[in-house]
DNA sequence: CGGCAAGTTGAACCGCCTCAATGACGGTGG
DNA sequence: CCACCGTCATTGAGGCGGTTCAACTTGCCG
């Protein structure tokens, strides 16, 4: 039943996973073995397929290796909160393993590829490639970052800030592993998915891409998303590279 | 320079970290004699003091003995989000040392007592005392799963549902360090705070914390929290203890 | 061709923000 | 000791951003 979507998506050649990780510690051949072993066997799950759901007990994690995915918990009102997107390369549930958190549910959002990953299997790369568990720590403390500041995102930013600056990030990060340019790349999340992401309704998201379209900065089309204005669009986000020594002027935050 | 604060904070007896690691692992004398260096040298901060700065360089943590903290990020337009508020028991920057993220300060919200922590002897605890790890890192796994929650608190839910939402957390919390009863607890969190924690702005926040004592549900006043209706509390918060198992009815998210 | 999901647009409503003013408290200096 | 601050809490009025409800279109698949 798988549908002919992940065409956009699809690997060129080799692993996603290998080729983020490398990008952090250039690795060995004996270490790019490793990791091949660690990504077979490979199986495919239909988009939509719930890999891991909420409250399971027993903890696994998945390298994705072609398609995306995304984490996400359910309200009671029957909402949902998508925590984060997975495309080629991340590691699913990472966070459950490592730390014994788990509680959120994780779902296909097209077909996908992955390769499950143990525990066992995972503490033993950790003892046995040392170089490649600090790869894979790396990996998870880049997961929480994201997650923070997802989490300002919601908090603090307006619709159309928060709308750039997640497209922004995702960009940055198929960039990564190959999978876009500076100008671009293949996004197959819909409107609701992106909505349930930004804390935003289908309706207003739609609204909000109009305006970055109107305003020449992005455009989300077709499963395609194109930057027309790389700064227009950073400066609307209040994207902050990080760089910039924003110090605060010491004020603020106090119970004097 | 310290303020008469703490009044409400002090431990009564022994450390708030122990309390907490105990109830998840009962801890031996060694153990316990062990945290009980950890812990040693306690030094105070005044309330406004950041601890950690956002962008540092080189990672601490501090075991909080005494008053609140929180950390946060700043934004271009000079707004702040809480990331997380933190008091006696927590730990300060566990996960920046676990995973090398940051990129966030850390600051003391009323007179606080800490105990720094050094990568080096928090990696020699979890090889010497293995139990004593693996309690730490069920710490880091709860903070984890706290920001997560705190995210889906400020996609999905209304002011009112985010606020008691939060309130009852932050109760339970306390009570695992025996600083907070059934029915109430002291918080020196502001309402300015208290608002950058949850998205809002401090009037706003006030208005709802007023309907919540309309409503006879909670009263913040004075620097303390009493909860009148528990149950009432609960169901306006949308509080899903997750026992219950809300599996979604498959439908949803696709791209089919 | 019919059906279903995704995208698009309009109109009306309301939750939360903004701006503004005021009261209460505690600390500080004249 | 009291007048004067600064911070926090509280309340009102008005405006905007985002939701809700409800079409209608487009494209894909059977």
């Amino acid at each position: 039943m798988l549908s002919s979507m992940a065409r956009g998506t699809m690997m060129l050649d080799g692993s996603a996973f290998a080729r983020k990780l490398s990008q952090f510690i250039p690795l060995n051949e004996r270490e790019l073995a490793k990791l091949a072993t660690l990504e077979r066997p490979s199986q495919p799950f239909a988009s939509g397929t719930e890999l891991v759901y909420e409250h399971e007990i027993g903890h696994r994690a998945f390298i994705l290796q072609q398609g995306w995915a995304c984490s996400y918990k359910l309200l009671a009102d029957g909402g949902r909160q998508i925590i984060d997107v997975a495309v080629p390369g991340d590691v699913l549930g990472l966070r459950s393993i490592l730390l014994r958190t788990s509680d959120q549910a994780v779902a296909a959002v097209t077909d996908i590829a992955v390769a499950e990953v143990t525990e066992r299997t995972l503490t033993q790369t950790f003892y046995g490639e040392s170089r490649l568990g600090t790869a894979i720590l790396w990996a998870a403390s880049r997961d929480q970052a994201m997650v923070v500041e997802h989490l300002v995102n919601l908090g603090r930013r307006s619709a159309l800030a928060r709308t750039a600056h997640f497209l922004i990030e995702l960009g940055l990060r198929l960039q990564l592993v190959g999978l876009a340019s500076e100008d671009g790349y293949a996004c197959p999340l819909t409107q609701y998915v992106l909505g349930d992401t930004l804390g935003l309704t289908a309706v207003h998201l739609n609204r909000v891409l109009r305006q970055l379209r109107d305003r020449r900065l992005l455009v989300m089309q077709k499963g395609h998303v194109r930057i027309l204005d790389s700064a227009g669009l950073r400066s609307a986000a209040g994207y902050n590279s990080g760089y910039l020594d924003e110090r605060p002027t010491e004020a603020s935050l106090t119970t004097p």
